[in-house]
DNA sequence: CGTTAGTTTGAGAGGACTCAAAGTCTGTGG
DNA sequence: CCACAGACTTTGAGTCCTCTCAAACTAACG
């Protein structure tokens, strides 16, 4: 599964022999099964996962209800970023919604290798401002527009995780109840 | 002007002799009266803009309606994120809304300064992972959460933009029609 | 001081919510 | 391999928040 990684990193940066085995020895393989968490509330996330196969949702609880804010799978990154980046608990939860595969990797390796590694230092820019830029569109999908509207978007964004994923998180996730998601994809379905 | 900047690095990064001397080569100074344009759909945006003073927003037309994606203001920098890095026009305006005093640096002397000066990059990185933060802050309060929740929210977060930025562009950044936040402005003013 | 942009107020309509109950699927144990 | 429990999804009815459309009011600028 590391050479996936490197597969992944290399879309961006050139992997040096040096940077190869780094990224081995900061590389921890984690197999987690549907229904395990990755990190809890209360805790300092400290690990960014790249998910070799599976799917990981994160999510928070609202009063009674979970929010999923997002669901991520094969060749993504997932951490709790607030958490990672300044080394303080949250309340964020993540969660295996399929037994997976991880690389997890620890955020203290990750600052080492970003310093030896400034290529590295560069991908962490790259990917961090394509995510930015995906949360960015997330925004637009959901200033006025209408339930279905925002469900249409997810089926273009993310059609891989369409089935995959409990009707109910993918609901909260796009901001609307079971029900109404529910309601939507009846009237879709022809 | 080129000093607000610098301070404002250090906030992240320590800057030598030699990155601030750079730095001072690739900024150029940019006065804007209220209502100048900085970027316009169709054009890529090869500039990012530190404003020193003033206030500017980035909105895109939806329909008839602009809407206003955010507002940014001293110590703050604008730009059109998907056009910036991806070098493609895009359909987003960047607009200033009082007269104001920018920093612009062009995209290539960005890059060109990240590959000479890895602490740069460093910077851009730990930059773009808080506005990236910010953002999902903001995801997370418009979801599930009233028209009055999504205002105090904002209240909160950007009290010295609260009174600066016209009503209706308000109201569209926070996702509602004017008429509603006119409203909720007025049965919160006791 | 008139013109125009911006804001407030009002009335009615509609989408999405809540609460409730029925129906369907999944997995575990007998 | 079947039956049952629990989780998940669908359907229904009624309500409310926010929208739209419209018009009056206010502030800003030349």
């Amino acid at each position: 599964m590391i050479q996936q990684l490197i597969q992944h990193i290399e879309k961006f940066i050139p992997v040096s022999e040096d940077l190869r085995s780094r990224i081995g020895l900061i590389s921890e393989i984690k197999t987690v099964k549907k229904g395990d968490f990755l990190h809890q509330p209360h805790h300092v996330c400290d690990h960014t996962f790249f998910i070799g196969k599976g799917l990981i949702r994160i999510f928070y609880e609202k009063g009674e209800k979970e929010i999923t804010d997002n669901f991520c799978a094969e060749n993504e990154w997932i951490t709790s970023v607030y958490s990672f980046m300044k080394n303080v608990p949250d309340h964020f939860y993540i969660q295996a919604l399929e037994d997976s595969e991880l690389i997890a990797i620890n955020i203290n390796d990750l600052e080492q290798c970003f310093t030896d590694f400034p290529e590295m230092e560069r991908f962490g820019r790259i990917l961090i401002s394509h995510y930015f830029m995906e949360q960015s569109e997330r925004i637009i999908s959901m200033q006025f527009h209408s339930a279905k509207e925002r469900y249409l978007f997810f089926q273009n964004k993310a059609p891989n995780k369409l089935l995959r994923v409990p009707l109910g998180m993918l609901a909260s996730h796009l901001g609307m109840t079971q029900e109404t998601l529910s309601r939507v994809r009846a009237e879709n379905a022809f």
